[in-house]
DNA sequence: TTGCTAACCGCAAACGATTGCACAATCGAT
DNA sequence: ATCGATTGTGCAATCGTTTGCGGTTAGCAA
């Protein structure tokens, strides 16, 4: 008792499968009547078009292909809700792979996505991956790829991102301004390119005010218990900062853990400001002054961009930064 | 330029597809001189199976879908990964749907599967849920679908999920055991089976210790912001209880926003208890006590439990009940 | 030489849907 | 009545892969 199928359609009303076919797209070339029949006999039997047999007859599969390099609470789910929304009004489907942050599974997830003929690739990269040889195979097969927020310096695509360096002088900006003038930095894991680029502005961004910066005060963490260690470290030290920066959720979270088990004052005795998606830094009391880095936008940006790459193959498409902005709250 | 077929290494080569494709599986039929050469070129030439047209050839299509509520933070990335990992060592993928809280979202979900030809579903419903027509067409072609957490009382298949009320049990059992005498219960949408389910097995898990429950202690939130709000409604009343049970990670979330906002003593004043995945309660300070229930177990079970259904078609298979377990921590 | 069996490979149909082309029927115009 | 165009439908190939069946060799025994 398997699906219905075109040809089932067709025996039943004694009409060539082609004839079928025509009437469910509305084809000009069937006679009214003929067209309402077959589509009321459709309905009723239930009929579901075979997007494998409409695929590999068309050569697409309305699917794209999301990597990113784990499945965390913290940045991906908003991505992935963005991505959705954005490609499934153009008719498309996501299928979601995680790398675990290893490189061979990045690897072969552009492998799953070649095997499904995927119509495009969003990805977001692990920390080991140091090249694109990978992507570049379907580049080669004319499959276009988006990355977004972990990406390599040089890629031969479009990028989605925010200007990190800009990014960071928001924060620095502002905690120099509220008086601050001793700054911890915490960093993602340090291969990442947006860690590299993230300290980079950092180190620029304490140099315009002509602050310091002990090496004990650049943390580069992987994780929120790597972030907790290095951030009770800090705070067992007799020099200690009156302020930290976070580059990520993930790290602020384990910064905030230390926070709370020394009970340190915020903001009295420290200002925190985060590079934030906009949801945890409201978990904490006071609520963390955060620079807003929407997942969302990110996400639907890397679609659009994305569709403007399958709709005009030819052109030429440029990265895009997004825009992050200061939300001012009560650790500051 | 497109990518390389069977076809087009048996051009290169002169022999027919037939010989190609079995060279490639390692069948007995080809002598071993020419399928190492062929399996060279192929190799060589970058050649990767076609999934769409191995669906349609073979009838399968090595994907399963997800259908889940919705995208967020607390439950599904866990959830997600442990599916993913269980299911990609038996060589499937897996293709995500979030009905973003929609039952219309859900029954279109229901629908993509289909198209795609998945070979099993395995969901979360919507609030909004009350029978489950919509799936019943997809069993009805043979595609087992296993439901998970988010349930209805009487389905027709499969179940993964845990023992609500003796894990209610468990959380109360607790809280009167270490004297709190005043207990309040946060629970999700009330049109939820597990919420209501929750809320039975706390009613009967307070009556067992004669405690009373006014009507203002029982709250149904359907996310942290109504939680939160809900929360801060108490607190502020003259008639406080000495102890909160929350049965998500997204109530908890809620919860300790006004908590903090109130700067209640955790848990002088008051003691929490929260159902929960295991990331959250160790966000706050003093860390939460929980009832662990491990997102990553539901994945799996409900996984191999799709499995089990997909290779004994005939056998009824039976619904899987994850053990929760109590963490105590700070706040009790 | 004949007969027989393996070993190895090709042929062709099939999965479900699409589409260029051919063809039959109908209609209007001359 | 004949021609031409228009309308409506069928035929058949195609996408990439798999697989039952058949056929061609080589090898061996009688």
């Amino acid at each position: 008792m398997g699906r219905i199928t075109i040809k089932d359609i067709a025996r039943l009303l004694d009409v060539n499968p082609s004839t079928v076919s025509r009437a469910l797209k509305n084809h000009p070339d069937i006679s009214e009547p003929t067209r309402l029949h077959i589509q009321k006999v459709a309905q009723e039997l239930g009929y579901t078009p075979n997007y494998q047999a409409i695929g590999l007859r068309n050569q697409k599969s309305k699917l794209l292909g999301l990597i990113i390099p784990e499945m965390n609470m913290f940045f991906f789910p908003s991505i992935i809700r963005a991505i959705e929304e954005t490609i499934r009004q153009k008719g498309y489907n996501l299928i979601v792979l995680h790398s675990n942050n290893r490189l061979a599974s990045e690897i072969e997830n552009v492998k799953i996505c070649q095997k499904f003929g995927v119509e495009g690739v969003m990805a977001s990269l692990t920390a080991d991956t140091q090249h694109l040889n990978h992507f570049q195979d379907l580049e080669k097969q004319g499959i276009p790829v988006v990355f977004f927020d972990r990406v390599l310096e040089h890629p031969t695509s479009p990028v989605v991102m925010i200007d990190d360096i800009a990014t960071v002088q928001i924060a620095i900006d502002h905690l120099a301004e509220s008086g601050r003038k001793s700054i911890c930095g915490f960093f993602g894991n340090e291969k990442l390119t947006i860690s590299k680029k993230r300290f980079e502005g950092f180190k620029q961004a304490l140099a315009k005010y002509n602050m310091e910066l002990p090496d004990h005060f650049i943390r580069f963490a992987n994780n929120a218990a790597q972030a907790k260690a290095a951030m009770i470290a800090i705070l067992d030290y007799d020099e200690k900062p009156d302020a930290i920066f976070s580059m990520s959720d993930e790290l602020l979270v384990g910064i905030m853990q230390a926070v709370q088990k020394r009970e340190v004052k915020i903001p009295e005795e420290l200002g925190i400001v985060s590079i934030s998606n906009g949801d945890f830094p409201n978990f904490f009391k006071p609520s963390i002054t955060y620079i807003e880095h929407s997942a969302a936008k990110v996400g639907s940006a890397a679609a659009n961009l994305l569709f403007e790459v399958l709709e005009n193959p030819q052109k030429q498409t440029v990265s895009k930064y997004i825009k992050t902005r200061l939300r001012v709250r009560g650790s500051t």
